[in-house]
DNA sequence: ATGAAAGCGCTAACAA
DNA sequence: TTGTTAGCGCTTTCAT
């Protein structure tokens, strides 16, 4: 680290006690006006910064928050996480990121991590794998502040920020219904997750608002989420090799959507001539795809902001907080070409 | 911050000092085989972890490392910080991020932010207004370690990791040539930046290689970076405006390349028909792209992750450091349709 | 209105 | 081998 001039300097330069010093800084009624301006004056003339470090040590707040996200080279997540540091940074915390890749026990070892920081609380969207929720349980009844986003555990009582996926899911899905599909497959996420159940409610829910039956055939899950090599691929594979096929696809997460047109296109499968797609994506660049791609997009950005604020009003917070709500956000659907029938 | 375990509390439970306690925990050899047994497995069992603001305290040293970058929001910056993120969190840093929104001022601001903050190093990629770097000069005159990485500072000693810049832009160049393009337009970020100087180094050197006059109407430079509304339209007008237009850009930039895309679909211009388009840019889908595009990758993972080691290798270092070395990482050059004559 | 002193969790120099 | 103590930078209680 690097010396700094401390409240110590200051008293010596000046000839007061430390106390002095820092009532003067701090603004204290009980010091002299003239004292006060000395030690003000003096303090930004040497460009006085208080040190962090001992100030948390001091308070038992460490001025940090954690957050928990499965990768972080995927857009929706890393708009999030611009959304969660610009509130941060304003509010004076900063953020450690870490990433499960999905899997269950990083997402354990990454929360003890976090805590063995003194995290001041918890910003965590959970792990396609991630069945068992007693971790956040057992931190939640002791008072520890944690704000679930996009992919929160059922049933814990606290802050929750999702996206209304059950309505993107149904638009998305009668957008291809509109273009004149029939047979819509659902490539969607681990069984796990409250968004995968959510979206493929949406997607039932507008079958059979057009009076389409439902196929469970037509659903495949990516267990790990799309991370695991040939997962994807398979799904498809299954899908596309079926007896009657399905005519467009409606898959439920960025990394999905993104993998499937990039498979279909390495199988020679035409877009949407073969089969139609739309998709939950945040990617910013989709509109320039062969062909523009027709996506449900998240107000990622913002969701982590509004995480983060209810993150620090809660740790901020003088009494024990026992209210808790969920934000829903809502979703845009953007219509393109690959979910247009040719 | 929450109640935790600390050495006291083993301390009063096995009923011996605090300092024997901190020594058994820490491997010392003046400590009895026994106590040091009994200490470690009462730890291990009430699962103790040392505060590591304390530490911090104790040690003069924060752990942590400032980034200075653009945006995180740029493919390019995203897998460098995921580079940053994965040595700084196996060898024990926190990594802290600001974005200067390629503004100087915002630079100078998030500068002392981080040292008010006692980060133990810098990692540093220059905004494209910036000019003046004394404030690293000073800083690394006092010893305090810095690294700069792809945005170097010219004329400062300390490590840097930056890509072959040069070699990037004659094979990008090239390859348009090679293509039968001779009236090649370089469309770049601003004359500040040594990485936009050696691009364009590299431009005239694969024309001069080729027998092709320099044309310096041909270059256009946006001194924002691109994160100015218009600012890369309007070059582009310019250029497809001229009398004898160019066939071909060669943009140097991320951010520059994804807008052109954009921004000449927006026109109606067809790329490569039109025009053709070679760029630098770190996004992993533009294979997926209409036309698929040719693009100069950089191993941004990987230029985070050698930054990082010399950061904290210098931090770490028992001595001074006055050697100094500038690590040059190849690019790689992926030629696909958009720079294709058709 | 100001100073002295304790304490946040930890380490290390010094004593025993 | 173990304990006592001071100190990292800061705030705050208790004296004065």
């Amino acid at each position: 680290m690097f010396k700094s001039v401390t409240i110590k300097d200051i008293a010596k330069a000046l000839g007061v006690s430390t106390s002095t010093v820092s009532r003067a800084l701090n603004g204290s009624y009980e010091i002299g006006t003239e004292t006060k301006k000395l030690v003000l004056e003096y303090a930004e003339k040497i460009n006085y910064r208080p040190n962090p470090i001992a100030l948390s040590l001091k308070e038992q707040k460490s001025h940090s928050i954690g957050v928990v996200v499965c990768e972080v080279a995927n857009d929706y997540f890393s708009q999030a996480i611009n959304g969660i540091e610009s509130i941060a940074y304003n509010r004076g915390y900063h953020v450690i990121i870490t990433q499960t890749h999905e899997s269950f026990d990083r997402e354990t070892a990454n929360v003890k991590h976090l805590l063995s920081r003194h995290v001041d609380g918890l910003l965590v969207s959970l792990s396609a794998q991630t069945t068992d929720t007693l971790q956040y349980q057992d931190l939640l009844e002791k008072g520890f502040p944690i704000v679930f986003f996009d992919r929160a555990a059922p049933g814990l009582n606290t802050h929750k920020v999702i996206a209304n996926n059950f309505k993107g899911a149904f638009d998305a899905t009668e957008a291809l219904i509109k273009a004149g599909f029939a047979k819509i497959a659902h490539l969607t996420n681990s069984k796990n997750l409250l968004i995968s159940l959510e979206r493929l409610e949406g997607y039932k829910a507008a079958l059979h608002e057009y009076g389409i039956e439902f196929n469970p055939a037509f659903v495949k899950h990516c267990d790990h989420g799309g991370m695991i090599q040939g997962e994807v691929e398979l799904a498809l594979k299954e899908l596309l090799s079926m007896d009657v096929p399905p005519q467009a696809i409606f898959s439920g997460s960025d990394r999905l959507t993104i993998s499937s047109i990039s498979i279909l296109k390495k199988m020679g499968i035409k877009i949407p001539q073969d089969v139609a797609l739309a998709g939950f994506t945040n990617s910013d660049v989709v509109q320039l795809f062969d062909p523009p791609l027709t996506v449900v997009r998240q107000p990622a950005f913002q969701i982590g902001q509004m995480a983060t604020e209810m993150l620090i009003k809660t740790i901020e917070s003088k009494w024990p907080v026992y209210e808790f709500n969920t934000e829903k956000v809502d979703v845009e659907l953007i219509v393109r070409s690959s979910s247009q029938k040719n």
